[in-house]
DNA sequence: ACCTGAACACCGTTCAAGT
DNA sequence: ACCTGAACACCGTTCAAGT
């Protein structure tokens, strides 16, 4: 109760970052502003100054999912080098693995927001999102393991099959020991089904 | 407020129906049991004997959809008469139809429950639902349309992707407008990764 | 500019008591 | 068996007031 003023102003960024921590633990719904007000020694009318309310918040802790998705990616991308198979298996795992370790934040990012106004920061992230997709079908193309056709609807097309996958991982749809061969199945169809 | 012991003892079907109701049009996280209870004019304690907390009323409505959905599926499912490949669009448009008419209930039974005891319920539903997939490819082998291999990993993987697809439209992740075009190239993908 | 304190109108859950 | 009323410990949001 000693320190006024929290953070040098930076309430905003302690409040993401707490949120993120009880998001995690307990879920999107058991997230409370008056708790996360508690946990960093605020008013419980504080996090109003900088969230105009909770969904708000929460579209902001949506926003840095989707960022930290396309980094996760945008690393496991091994690039045209690895081969196309190669390629989209590391990128498909990469999707699985951030959307079982990370549950409800998936869970958060991928649900409804029609009408949301925060429309255009999604819709620039899911782009980031994507980069690496359309980069490995457009390759894809010119190595001959791809049809011919439009790159953003052949990319949409196997991102499809890799969110199902990563959807009901994560759900626990599938059981985790399934997780991987489940994967495997989906390539194989998928990568035969991309094929000229 | 005149009708005392509300509709015959029934308080649990018509807080179900009441609550299938709300959720379509606030969503879940909007559904409160007190108005719940103040609609059906019930006291507001007066849920708690037929559920146990407002996740049990939940897990209940979303068994109620699996329930819906499985039948819609068995409703849209033409028979091995129809083909293969019509057969297996009949299906998924059927799915997709369902998770954008009904974001809301499609969003609940797509939820993480791992920590949930109703979860035995939930896999008979699960089952009822996919029955007509299983057909569907058990039929392609015999047709010559699908690959040899255990049906219900064939299956899982079809519907990986159908999944997918209807998820992404649930959400508007896919624009109402496109989404016939990418169930169509979906579906393309599909049925040639599925071939023998 | 940023935060506090009080106030308002809600919640879910429990439990004695009523019928 | 089924429901009520009161109580408890929470919520989100707003707004005057403080620094």
């Amino acid at each position: 109760m000693a320190n006024r003023s929290y953070h040098h102003g930076d309430l905003r960024a302690a409040l993401l970052e707490q949120a993120g921590r009880t998001l995690r633990e307990k879920g999107a719904s058991a997230l409370s502003l008056r708790e996360l007000a508690r946990d960093l020694n605020v008013s419980h009318a504080a996090p109003s100054r900088h969230f105009k309310d909770r969904r708000a918040l929460l579209d902001a802790v949506a926003l840095l999912g989707f960022a930290r998705m396309a980094e996760a990616l945008a690393k496991a991308d091994p690039g045209p080098e690895a081969g196309f198979r190669a390629r989209l298996e590391a990128l498909a795992r990469a999707t699985v693995d951030f959307a079982v370790s990370e549950r409800e934040l998936i869970a958060l990012m991928f649900s409804s927001k029609a009408d949301t106004d925060a429309l255009d920061d999604m819709h620039e992230a899911w782009m980031r999102l994507a980069a690496p997709v359309y980069a490995a079908i457009a390759d894809g193309q010119r190595t001959g393991d791809v049809h011919a056709g439009d790159v953003e609807r052949i990319a949409y097309s196997a991102f499809f099959t890799v969110h199902g996958v990563a959807n009901l991982a994560s759900i626990g749809v599938i059981p985790e020991a399934d997780i991987d061969q489940a994967l495997g199945d989906a390539l194989d169809h998928l990568v035969r089904g991309l094929r000229p």
